[in-house]
DNA sequence: TTGCGAAATGACAACGTTGTCATTTCGTTA
DNA sequence: TAACGAAATGACAACGTTGTCATTTCGCAA
């Protein structure tokens, strides 16, 4: 059982070997039912004999499509994971692989210059992920022929985008704490350059400007604990807060220890809602209410929204992916 | 300024439009100092007036080469977003671009399984991320003309791996421990199945072991902060008990948690060492001494290993990530 | 101006597939 | 057995690049 030396196996190769022409090779592998069984198996010995692969590239240089998706992460989070994981799943079930470049910290990556590179790939479609503000987001115009998805929370001209609901979360959750006699909500914010941490306070501010309040000072964090516990000792001090959201859990834990610390109670003293439900991993018990956006649902619909629009890549749509309130203990009902 | 209908525009047609010869197009890309300037200007004013972008497909089918590394996902949890990162920025760097293909949920690949499926798609070499055992680890043979890299834990018999060094991690933990004079580390696990947890339990029992201690019973957790608790519970009731080694942060801390509850201090009482230095994010002040992974440095070193074994993919080696001990409070110094 | 070597450019084949259309083989019926 | 339509197979071109080698153009010295 000699193992041929010959660098890549052709399907020329295989048609030699199996005593049959090129074309009913190819038949074999692309439609089988049509070629007759005897023959069929002589090919696949054949092909099983030599090692045979078929070549990508030849392939899809006949075909004129490559059953790629390309995925350009312009920023890569925690959250990010789900995402992937639900983008890669869908491409999965579709039938199509994934072609990812990422922008390299520090560089300055505008869509253009990542739509440059990305069509120099094998690529059908394309989906940007995309966190923050780019120079050129409105100016950009996606290439013809190529299907454009970006992950944002803003509307764009021309291209289809994808987003959870970051400000209809932020809204519920303040509404969450109205409907349960809070007159006024608190928020501490992310860090101030991220496009998530910009919706959810503005559907924080939407939400007490729609009942006619007025939006106290909200507080800088930058999304870890430390920051969100020197808010909660600002907090602490102000007599009117019985309520606060703050843009993600990690921050929500550092605000209710500090309350803690300077003696009040969460729920009893202060009520208080985090994003991304993910304290309970590492708290014990967490009480923490928080609001949970689904990112692998996120994933799945950018990649699906890409398929759909290959055949009609000037198509173009917005989705919105809505997020879930997690009720736990740390609310309280002041009209009880 | 007309834009062309067809749908791509290929070499050829820029080649006509700027009078010159096919080859010469070729040239201006990939020469460009060969041709005269004259002509550089005018197939380069001829590409931007077409808008012409090489075909993926047919310069690879003549190179025989892609550019692209293909990476398998067969687990994505969270300390994955590192090494992607680590392995995007490093292809990034080398000028390659990734294909990624995932394991589904429930769907049971085997390394064989995803081979195959590489090897129809534009990759150059390939990297599976293995974070639990498959069927067929040992038995797999890679295909001889694509470099293949396995990060895994486990030692395999004919492709390169790179993995963190968790055992040494844990090893390093439990020195830290003994050599500040505690007699002897109880253990929380992750869940059973994960080869991260495994080895984290590995080299806990060889430190203890080379002091020639017995290793208590360990204490089997499931990566949550809840599962750390319980573990904490039993804990507090063992009056040998003064050092705690947990599989990451997260269940440490439902065990620092449970202890408090029992009227125990960290480091006091007990001191407690984690893994992944992550809690910091999440509580405020976290006393927590934790061991870190170099992720990213993880997924840097296996793109670097990939590319450096292209043109011998049968070459092997293994590489070890080390860890680094994040020093803070939680240890208590009994020698002191 | 002529001739020469070097630089610039071009013609053509080849990479490994699939589509088109022609040809061969098969199974059936007259 | 002959004749026929359907099924199976094959020959050849084409996809858009790059490598090889031949040809043209250029700059400069005689």
């Amino acid at each position: 059982m000699a193992t041929m030396d010959k660098k890549n196996v052709s399907m020329n190769d295989v048609a030699i070997a199996a005593g049959v022409s090129l074309k009913t090779v190819s038949r074999v592998i692309n439609e089988p039912d049509s070629v007759r069984e005897s023959t069929r198996d002589k090919v696949h010995a054949a092909m099983e004999a030599l090692g045979f692969r078929a070549n990508f590239a030849a392939r899809s240089l006949k075909l004129g499509r490559y059953g790629c998706i390309g995925v350009v992460l312009f920023h890569l989070s925690g959250g990010a994971v789900d995402m992937i994981d639900g983008i890669a799943d869908a491409a999965e079930e579709r039938g199509f692989a994934l072609t990812m470049i990422k922008k390299r910290a520090g560089e300055k990556m505008t869509l253009a210059e990542a739509a440059r590179r990305m069509s120099q790939l094998p690529v059908d479609g394309m989906i940007f992920n995309l966190r923050q503000m780019v120079d050129d987001f409105d100016t950009f115009e996606a290439p013809k022929d190529l299907k454009t998805v970006i992950i944002t929370p803003m509307e764009h001209p021309t291209c289809s985008t994808v987003s959870d609901d970051q400000e209809g979360g932020a809204r519920m959750a303040c509404e969450y704490f109205l409907n349960r006699g809070h007159k006024n909500v608190y928020f501490v914010s992310g860090k101030k350059e991220s496009l998530s941490s910009q919706c959810r306070m503005k559907g924080w501010r939407a939400a007490l400007e729609a009942r006619g309040i007025e939006p106290p000072e909200p507080l800088q964090g930058d999304w870890n604990a430390d920051s969100g516990y020197a808010a909660g000792l600002v907090l602490a001090d102000k007599p009117d807060c019985t309520a606060v959201l703050a843009a993600n859990d990690c921050m929500a834990n550092g605000v209710m220890m500090a309350l803690r610390d300077k003696g009040l109670s969460v729920p009893d003293d202060v009520s208080v809602i985090g994003f991304d439900d993910e304290l309970y991993k590492t708290i014990p018990n967490s009480i923490l209410t928080s609001v949970k956006f689904r990112h692998r649902e996120l994933g799945v619909r950018a990649l699906n929204e890409v398929v759909a629009g290959l055949e009609a890549p000037s198509s173009r749509s917005r989705t919105l992916v809505s997020g879930v309130l997690v009720e736990r203990s740390s609310v309280k009902d002041l009209r009880a």
